[in-house]
DNA sequence: TTTATATATGTTACGTTGTAACATATCATT
DNA sequence: AATGATATGTTACAACGTAACATATATAAA
């Protein structure tokens, strides 16, 4: 899988046109999700590079790492379920559409796809009509995946 | 304000009528989310029942007293806060529509508001479309509310 | 090159949310 | 009063997350 380092390397050039670090722990954190098949924890990312890298990242610093890599669009929090997952438009620069996040809260396995403008917008128009603005445009639902909801 | 008194006595013949009981402190608890004006925290709730009525509640009481609540449809879980509020529809009986709950992330005030079932529908299908089931139909929103919005 | 400055990471110590496993108390019925 | 079901208490802990302060590493300026 060396698809991986070229999704690294344009990740790392994204970085530096923005003025940013892509450093070695933020990589090998960023690879963890990647290379991850379902959203993962912070403490599930620290095992990662603990077990595949032999460094022993510190919570607080996994943390800010995530943080950093949501900065930087690689990386989206979830937080319905506590987890990270990897963009998945991290390999095309296209811009970001709203996301909706279809989390499988039994296996953790999670799609990325766009909101209907429509949709979106009724939500919106929604909160507004409650006295609420939306805080982001991210929605993400608990969802039971393919092979989860035969199981 | 003996208009929780009302809604007390309300949702108890509720539980009855479902073979349920509303003990007193399940009552406690439930009063503590109908007067408070935001969403609480299951620890918010210890407090207030500390305070108002001298009672120690362990944690462990609480989330199994949160539970039953919300299995009678008397408070809705905010997954996305960690926090609870009392369902809008507690008074009234008639049957609840999907709700989308309007959250501020800054001072806690939540409204719950019935969204479109065209809206619902497409993101359920949007999610049918990738491979997921909606396991539920509740839609939480990070937002501002009019308040915190100008601070 | 060395110094200064900003950026990144490490350390310690906690706070919050939540639950497993087991014990006891309270209620409803015979 | 005895029994069985329901409700609550106790202890001990796990996972998530951060504040405050210390150190290391990179980058730019002298």
């Amino acid at each position: 899988m060396d698809n991986v380092d070229s999704i690294i390397l344009h990740a790392d050039q994204h970085c530096k046109a923005r003025g940013a670090r892509l450093t070695i722990k933020r990589k090998q954190v960023l690879t963890g999700l990647i290379l991850s098949k379902k959203a993962l924890s912070a403490y599930e990312l620290i095992a990662f590079c603990k077990e595949t890298y032999g460094e022993t990242i510190p919570a607080m610093s996994v943390y800010r790492i995530l943080e950093f890599l949501e900065d930087q669009v690689l990386v989206h929090k979830l937080n319905l379920a506590k987890k990270y997952v990897a963009c998945m438009h991290i390999s095309c620069d296209h811009a970001h559409a709203a996301p909706q996040f279809l989390i499988c809260i039994s296996c953790s396995k999670v799609k990325e796809v766009s909101i209907n403008e429509s949709t979106i917008s009724e939500l919106s128009e929604t909160a507004k009509n409650a006295g609420y603005d939306l805080y982001s445009r991210q929605v993400e639902l608990n969802c039971l995946c393919e092979r989860c909801v035969l199981a």
